[in-house]
DNA sequence: TATGAATGAGTCTTCATTCAT
DNA sequence: TATGAATGAAGACTCATTCAT
């Protein structure tokens, strides 16, 4: 794989040979450390058509933020079957989140870790794949707490701070499991899921913790 | 602010102010991007007087990540008393935490996302912070789950993967705080506090979710 | 001359002209004080390029002890007859040696005085080339002992010491010549041989100097 | 030997120290290489005082050939009786120089390899000793000349080559010698003296080597 | 479509040297 | 006599990027 230098192949092939060989150069790398030589050999290119091609280094890194980030929504998108109810599709989501960062540990790589690193370019892109999840999962929350038949307000800052907390933890173990040999995606999905439902199914039932006055 | 370059100090001053600096910088632009020429000037001093002191660009990393991972894992350690129970010691460890992270966000950035974006003389100088932090969770974890009267043996892996969880969620907690104007550490403490408390009580009382055979 | 930057050379053509350089530069100001910036400068090209195709200080003048050897060495091959008698062998010998010191001063001065001044890696190149002159020298010198029927047996150690002694003033007259305006290539060789050979006749005679006891 | 840092000593003496240290250490790593931090600690003494007494590098470097250059000539001076015949005195010469090098074999690395790499402040410097050794040796030359009743006038030219090849072969020999373990004073003077004055003496009594013509 | 040849700009690092005490 | 504190200047090396073919 890489370096084969086969000739002559239409553009959209070769784009996507790029795109493969940055992912895995960044993810390992980092992106300022990831050398545009280095990438261009795995891709089995010379440097001046990946130029051709993508412009720049910070396009190239861009256009795999915006492919991976792609891949992952739709892989948890997929995943989900809207007709079903409202805990399946959370379980659904997140085991299609936990398998598809173990299949690609450098796009994660790339996506949480070094895409976020850098300013204002790339940061931007991540938001826009994280808010397309948080407003997943937040309305998994509504539907939750419609369901336990609540008071529907809670305050907005809670809610957001919620839903941060939740796809924090998913990102972190996420992570945690790709560096953690033997660890399945279904055991971390199991984790994840335990712990969120209960924890939001008590909030919304409304048993809050409180510091007692000191 | 920098660059005042007030003369001649004795040397354990002048090196943290070079720290001071280094990881305002660091916390900024992030290890590759940050120049050991713009360390030095925001810190006053010429650059081969930091090499004097501090020897290499690594090694001054090396130095930030250990005096900020030693003065947030102090300020939990503080904020903590032991005599009172559990989950009032997991609320003011939380609340010591988000207030740490909110007083020294590029601290904060060094050590949560230029630390362990870097390979291997970094990472493991904050796998040990986290290790300790891990461990206080753990050990309220333990409590929780002996109040509950429960059979003591969660799988390992579990609380494996549950200690990452909650360790994952305040990080990512704490970063989102940071850059969303207006959420104070109480109100984050208190986001965290309910997710966990509620969500291990759960746990812990036995009731589980787990996927309906398909 | 150098910096005439004539442009896109293949690629063998612009590494000559770089070696040329270096030889120039290395010769004239020594390892340490040689600059690349200087190197690259008189050799026409930018600096990248020659670390692009040299890779560092350290190999750029490995390669140039190395050309120069192999030229130097071939020199002094080429300019002897193998079918000729020992002594004319060892006169044509000396003059090529002389004859090539002479044309290229900044190469004999690379290897006779530069590149013995640096450790490891650059003493032990111009040990190979030492150690093949030494060899046909001492050839020679085993021929001249046959031919003087004399008992074969010089100790090892005064052979050797020897063969150090020739090469030894061979060396200290190249360098000699070299500052000395106006002597021919002709003339060292005729000092050289006559002090060479005449010295050698004796000893192989068996007429030794011993100092008488005090 | 060096760093113990005794407070407050005669400068004579202190220069000696430094003097000490710097030859040690120009000697080991040569003139570029080696730093005025490294002396100083050697020194045992903080580098401005090093600069105080001895100025700058270069008049470190000169100060230490000019003492270690008068030691040599002072060595083989002393060695040599003015009263004996002049192979004996030859040979009394050779002795005290090849034991003088072997005992100080990093003051022979300065005068002979350093201070000849790097320009004139300094070849300079050596050019002085040596010119004072081939004096000496051309002085007995001469009276071998003049002992084998032999016509006087040797060519200028040739008298010049013949003592630098005298020279240049005894240098050469010191150094070998000081690479060479096991080797004597006694054994290398004594392969020099039968080469040296054997050759000499066929070369006085008239017998030289030409080149048949071609 | 594809590439060998080439470079401007910038970074880490080191060192001889001086000031203030 | 002696030194801790400090720096200007320079050098090796790398990299994203482009030109000419």
């Amino acid at each position: 794989m890489g370096g084969a230098r086969t000739k002559r192949m239409p553009r959209a092939v070769r784009e996507q040979q790029m795109l493969d060989a940055a992912v895995q150069i960044f993810g390992r790398r980092g992106y300022m450390v990831a050398s545009m030589d280095e990438i261009a050999e795995l891709a089995g290119v010379s440097k001046p058509l990946v130029y051709l091609y993508l412009n720049s280094k910070e396009d190239l890194f861009t256009a795999c933020i915006r492919r991976e980030a792609a891949a992952l929504t739709e892989a948890v998108r997929a995943g989900v079957r809207p007709d079903l109810p409202a805990d399946r599709r959370l379980w659904d989501g997140l085991l299609a989140f936990f398998a598809h960062t173990a299949e690609h540990p450098e796009a994660w790589s790339v996506l949480h870790l070094h895409a976020r690193t850098h300013g204002e370019p790339f940061a931007a892109e991540v938001a826009a794949m994280r808010a397309e999840i948080v407003a997943f999962v937040t309305r998994l929350v509504a539907i939750a707490a419609r369901e336990a038949h609540q008071d529907p307000d809670l305050p907005e800052d809670e809610v957001a701070g919620l839903a941060e907390a939740l796809v924090g933890a998913a990102e972190s173990l996420a992570t945690w499991a790709n560096a953690t040999p033997g660890v399945t995606a279904r055991q971390t999905a199991g984790t994840m899921m335990n712990f969120a439902w209960a924890g939001l199914g008590n909030l919304m039932a409304g048993q809050r913790w409180v510091p007692e006055p000191t």
